[in-house]
DNA sequence: TAAACATCCCTAGCGGCATTAGGTTTTGGG
DNA sequence: CCCAAAACCTAATGCCGCTAGGGATGTTTA
């Protein structure tokens, strides 16, 4: 009862244990005991492999991103292309409520940068626009994600029902929502890099909105600011 | 010592209290004494105003989204008067760091929804485009505010330095990107919004995105499927 | 006016949890 | 074969959320 042949403990799989069980009784609720007793192990012991519970958690955020996998058929366009990757993202987060928080407090963003790093060697975007369409779309796709898990883990809808009595014209717009929660989800992504191209076209980049002219006096003005 | 004159603790007193404490230790080490030793009071005497801690917590958050107050000058369209509404509400999460994660647990949507209503009656979209304008800007916003401030919180800039050998293009991207912080964040925004008119004047809301034809060509194709 | 009741805080204490200290066995290199 | 490092253990500490039960101070009622 010291020390075993080959380890009990390993920093994948205390993670894995990890997120079984904020899977099962939640984040706030997970013990170290609880994580150890899964190993076949006393809690003390995964100090051993952890500087802290917080170097554990860190761990199961880093898991849980590597967990997306992109699963897109043959794809049309480099943004359809974003669009499938978002997607993923948010169904892997779905896919553990509980744990979804950790993204806040630990978001390993080294493990992003090698993708945002492939995107812009395809985009055909200028330049001046890549850092705003990786950060649209990152603080779209994990708003969406973090919001829609901690809704659920409340066992809330997202969008509760409205009193159409006391909002009469949010009852209205929700009535029109010809989308469900991904759709809407997957709606708002094209808006924003529908609007990346937009503004490109239009020079406009960091500047206010003006739409004085319709779309078919959309030309390109004077170029952006500095 | 037992019952005093006047009520030494209300709700409201406590959630600022425990707010002010917040901001100076941090949400994961606040401790109900410490909120307690704040109003004169120990510890157990909180449990007469609040249920638990974590209802403490919601009142925190509550406290916390009726802090934004939108001081906007003569604004122009209704889009950018969107734009400072979601401005003010970043900064004010921004303001406490710390207590920022509390919208994400805690979210108080019923407080929103009177300023929902009131946008869909001045917008003039098409009621099937009002949620995702909801959607939209409230992820872009608060995803944008919160993890900002998480990254605050740990003392990181937002966006780490990237090894710009490791990560060319990005590390392009990042040195023509011509926008601070909060910069970024309203050019995202207008991003979705100009997104959003331009997906409705080619009526191609809950399409998958084709720029086939440019801008010059961009006319209303045949309406948006069921 | 006095009794009854509700309010609002207190002290004492329980159980759980993260973390530390220090011990014990196994393994592997010289 | 020995010794150091590895990898677990038990025991203990201190904090913290929370409950139980009590007592003083108001307010209402008879």
């Amino acid at each position: 009862m010291a020390r075993p042949s080959k380890p009990l403990i390993s920093r994948r799989g205390a993670a894995e244990a990890a997120l079984a069980v904020i899977d099962e009784v939640g984040l706030e609720k997970l013990s170290l005991s609880q994580v150890a007793q899964r190993l076949g192990v006393r809690s003390p012991s995964l100090y051993y492999h952890f500087r802290d519970k917080d170097a554990l958690l860190e761990e199961v955020a880093r898991l849980l991103l590597l967990e997306i996998r992109v699963h897109l058929q043959g794809q049309a366009s480099a943004e359809e292309w974003i669009v499938s990757l978002c997607v993923s993202a948010r169904r892997t987060l779905l896919a553990h409520p509980n744990a979804a928080p950790l993204m806040l407090r630990f978001f390993p963003r080294k493990l992003l940068l090698r993708a945002y790093d492939r995107w812009t060697k395809t985009y055909d975007y200028p330049p001046e626009a890549h850092m705003a369409v990786i950060e649209g779309t990152e603080k779209l796709t994990f708003g969406s994600a973090l919001f829609a898990a901690a809704a659920a883990v409340r066992g809330e809808a997202p969008m509760p029902p409205i009193d159409a009595h006391e909002y009469p014209q949010l009852g209205k717009a929700l009535e029109s929502n010809p989308f469900d929660e991904e759709q809407l989800f997957i709606e708002t992504l094209r808006m924003f890099l529908a609007g990346v191209r937009a503004r490109i076209e239009q020079g406009s980049l960091g500047r206010p909105l003006s739409h004085a002219g319709g779309s078919t006096t959309a030309q390109a003005r004077d170029r952006r600011s500095a």
